[in-house]
DNA sequence: ATTAATTTTTAGGCATACCAAAAATAATAA
DNA sequence: TTATTATTTTTGGTATGCCTAAAAATTAAT
């Protein structure tokens, strides 16, 4: 198999899985990568005998240590990259993943390390989302999801689950963005949107939009 | 055609034929590509279709208009980030090579300008290959290769036409970098070898080593 | 517990990008 | 010019990574 492909198909696996916790369904799979279901049964097979994951027929696929190890160096490579177009050359949020996924496969561990350091070694990408340090090791965190947030209560944005431009510059518009504080104002009952404070404005969110965003609790 | 594949041959072709002056050969692109030459025969038929290139039965191949327009943006590409990898991100000139050849293929415009921006849109990269502009404008030199230099004239080592890793690590240790002045004292008669004096040492150049460097004449 | 809906797998195909070996063509030397 | 050598092309294969359509298995609904 191509490495770029195995590539792929670890990190989809990975962040499906939420951090390996669950089992992935070949659905799943198909439809993140925008691939016909036959084929990625076909794959899992290969990166099974591979010893990057383990496929159980008509169940589910999870990570192996060696698919682990190999998911987070992607995931780490990504989420520099990410960084280093926002920080360093001036790239807007909303802009940073299409590039990123290109150039998460260009393989050369002393590049990433290099542009960690020159970012001071970032814990946390311009999306709020975790990256491994060189061993893989990864910061924990106690985020909830907006959708589960409770009134009157205070918060922190720190990231979002959705990475798609149309998403992130709906953020924008209501300067919902990373380290931004809110209140919860009240959650409509028979919808489930939730009204915020956020800058002195009221902001009406979506449930749909609430479940992918990351905040901490404050206080 | 996948788009790296395109890009691999035309970037190869325009390089071997020296702007485009002169017809290449399957021979040539085989040994380049490390490819068999079956296979450089089949990707030359599906280059010309698609318009990349004039390819002539048993004749030789060269880029037309659109080819050389891809070429040099894939040139102007490699050559930013091997740039960029040399003045920002601190690596050797021996080590960049490699790693431009994966870059190369990130496609975005935006990227690439930007590096350029911050490198105040350099000229030349850092083994003296001209740098395409965004348009494609390259600029033009008198240089000349350092075997065909006189005795006892003046010049000034300006870029290399080998980049590996073995061959710039050589130039390093008699200090033969791009910028050096140097004063060819005597050419031997019997096999070619050059002998001159760079930072006040007397270096012997063999004729092989001296067809791979690129020299500027002073005065 | 059946039926219905969904998911997964199988089977058969296709395009890409390579290869090795043989045949055709061109270049070089005797 | 002919023979030898080198290059190029043809022919017949292979592995990869996708596809569609249909069968099988699983899950959900009645």
């Amino acid at each position: 198999m191509r490495t770029e492909t195995v590539e792929n198909y670890l990190k989809t696996i990975y962040n499906l899985s939420a951090d390996n916790t669950a089992v992935v369904a070949n659905q799943q799979l198909a439809d993140k990568l925008a691939i016909n279901p036959a084929s990625v049964t076909e794959a899992l097979r290969k990166l099974h005998e591979l010893k990057y994951v383990i496929y159980e027929k008509s169940y589910g696929t999870r990570l192996t240590t060696a698919g682990v190890k190999m998911a987070l160096n992607i995931v780490r490579r990504h989420r520099i990259w990410e960084t280093y177009l926002v920080k360093e050359l001036g790239f807007g949020w909303d802009e940073v993943h299409v590039i990123a996924e290109e150039l998460e496969h260009v393989k050369n561990d002393k590049l990433i390390n290099k542009l960690a350091e020159i970012l001071g070694n970032p814990v946390f990408d311009p999306h709020g989302d975790p990256i491994p340090d060189a061993k893989g090791k990864i910061q924990k965190s106690n985020f909830i999801k907006l959708s589960e947030a409770k009134i009157k209560n205070n918060y922190k944005v720190m990231g979002v689950t959705d990475h798609s431009t149309a998403f992130l510059k709906y953020l924008d518009k209501h300067h919902l963005i990373i380290g931004a504080g809110i209140i919860v104002k009240t959650i409509e009952e028979f919808d489930n949107s939730i009204i915020l404070v956020c800058q002195k404005k009221e902001v009406n969110i979506s449930p749909k939009a609430a479940e992918c965003i990351i905040v901490q609790a404050l206080n």
